[in-house]
DNA sequence: TATGAATGAGCCTTCATTCAT
DNA sequence: TATGAATGAAGGCTCATTCAT
């Protein structure tokens, strides 16, 4: 018994260790110029046993992104603990979201890296894909949920499809994160930024941002509790 | 005199049988699999000539995210033709992105494809990339004109910053559209919709979004008119 | 001693399950594409396990040669039970050895893979190989025995050199039948059969082929026996 | 005109001087083990400019295969000048073809190497292939055409079919000589051959078969010239 | 201006074999 | 005896870009 247990573990481990490699080898330039010889050499092991725990190049890329997703998964799931409205709650998720994207650039970074047709085209059908596929959607299951309670507590509008609107708040912020992104790391979008092409205030865009958002959900009728 | 002219209206011509080329090759298959070698054939030139009249491969590409970027802010353009209030040009700009989004699926995607941190290193310092830069911008100014004018005619909320505000409408939307077209046309987005693991309406998921947007832009208090 | 003894019989026996599954393996596919992690599936062992048993790849085909060449050995050998002449005896060991190819074309084609410079290059020295080969001599001993007999009793001339001849017959009749093999098999020289380019009956022509050859181990004068 | 058959004619001489090198590389040890590196280097080329004239190094393989095919061709085409009865005829062509197996060891070597079925379906559909195939042909019709000419001038039985026959003498001494060439060559064989293993004499051991196979051929009644 | 032959670095992947346990 | 993780050399092919003509 114990033996299995001890081989799986170190498994385990081995793997790990691939990711972490692999990890300092995408973060530390381009990713689309890493090349499996560096990682391999970088993990202290040939290659062919790179190839003995992931499939392919793109596997470990989407390995990396599935850690990604997990820590903010994890960031997520503490909000539920207190006890907050609906509407409170979805203001959290968007700021934990716009934290994550700052405390984990690269990770941030590799998800935007996978999120554009061509590269989905070519990992469809991976089952490292399907992994990283699922844990996504819990993401937005929370928003779902953040919504169906503030639909309940009459923090936001009754009147929504809350799947709909997750998915509006999802895919608007994650465009708003990633503009950020941009202008905060891209040689181009600074100059934007720092030559006063447009006047902008990095710090307080995206939190800006996340109120406009939250506008939308608010109860139509503020008026008629008045009476 | 005249032949200099014409020399120059021939060079143009040419250049742009190039970028129509490049564009049937391009949107034939993936991006990315592109060749410049199917893109000389495609055009009945050699591949050195390619070179004579652009840098690299990505100014052929950047070139024909320019011919996308025009054609949109030809969309928006006339927006402005019409008399409406600030609100309802930004509403009307919203819609247009979308429009243009659904029309133009190709530049759209090239768009895409383009944006991002991998892509624009490697263009920096391209001559064309000014270019497309700059045109990029003019979209931008359309909504911060827009805005202006909303705040003008009181159909906006007076107390924002038109600039910042003017990425967050597009950085958001431009999320949301590429969302739909993910959801639209990758498997595995697509599953997701048609599976209901989500119960979507992909027909009204980007013009709801644009409402939600309006919401934030709407004077805070429209009470005090009612007293 | 009993125990010494089944030890000797279970390694037997597995030996035995290892070549079973390689032959699956190999005959499954084309031979040069079979891998040893395939074979070590199919066996339900380890890879390592395998190298137990044998050298390498080339000796796991050269045992599964030798098992063909078993078997055509024991087709042949029966061949002498009955009383014939030797000319007789000559045709019915051609005849075999194309009923062996048409009836097992695996074991067959497996011979013909090994039949090359290259392939024996690399197995010389190997004691599989050895043993192999012996086996391989044994048929063709077949082939001199009734050339003997054939030349004593008067149905095949007496001058010529068993030895020699026996390679002749041997080495034709093998050149002939791999054609037939490549004519029934291979879609190219399908086409040539099909297609008519040349007109051929592929049921009489190797057996067309060994009375061909017959002719020239006839006895040359038929003459005098007439007076 | 002029500079258009310049180009043409280099292009030529390029491709050539690539099979050259090539040649020299797959000559020198064995075939299955050289690299496209290596014959890059043999042709002071880059790689990818073997590509540019070759799709891949089967394709290379399948040339020099031409060249031997073309050298046999030539060979075999000088008999029909000469005057001669079919069966004489016959015995020519068998005769050249074992001279050329001895003359071109190599040429002969490549084209046993490319004769199997996994080669072969590998090839299948390759332009040069079937260049190949064609030239190939060739050969065997010089047969046809000698096995028709002695069926007309009586050296020949006239009840045969050539196609089949052709094909039966192809087969067959191509069967022989590949023996004789692993006999001489191969150490397996060679040891046979000196060990007396068996009492062969490699000199009469083709020949002897040629005359073994035109038995086959003549004409079945001597009787008449009895008479 | 136009050509297209030549470049050559680079890349992912495969697989027979070994060896510590 | 059996395992299976690890090896690592090898290998074919691509393609953006250059440059002599």
């Amino acid at each position: 018994m114990g033996i299995a247990e001890r081989k799986e573990r170190e498994r385990e481990m081995r793997r790990n260790a691939i990711v972490d490699a692999a990890e300092r080898v995408f973060f530390a330039n381009r990713i689309d110029t890493a090349t499996m010889d560096q990682i391999a050499e970088e993990a202290e092991l040939s290659k062919g046993t790179l190839y003995l725990y992931f499939g392919s190049k793109t596997d470990l890329l989407l390995a990396i992104q599935d850690r990604g997703t997990t820590i903010l998964a994890g960031m997520l799931a503490q909000v539920f603990a207190e006890n907050r409205k609906g509407l409170e709650l979805i203001r959290r998720l968007g700021e934990l979201y716009f934290d994550y994207a700052r405390t984990h650039p690269n990770y941030f970074h590799a998800e935007l890296y996978c999120r554009n047709q061509e590269f989905m085209e070519e990992v469809a059908g991976s089952e490292q894909f399907r992994k990283t596929r699922d844990r996504r959607l819990e993401i937005i299951r929370y928003v779902v949920k953040a919504l169906q309670i503030g639909m309940v507590d009459g923090s936001i509008r009754p009147d929504i499809n809350p799947h709909q609107v997750s998915l509006q708040l999802y895919a608007g912020l994650n465009g708003m994160v990633q503009m950020h992104e941009l202008l905060t790391v891209d040689r181009y979008h600074k100059e934007m930024a720092e030559e006063k092409l447009f006047d902008l205030d990095l710090d307080t865009l995206v939190p800006n941002f996340i109120e406009m958002l939250l506008c939308g959900l608010r109860p139509l009728e503020p008026l008629p509790s008045k009476n």
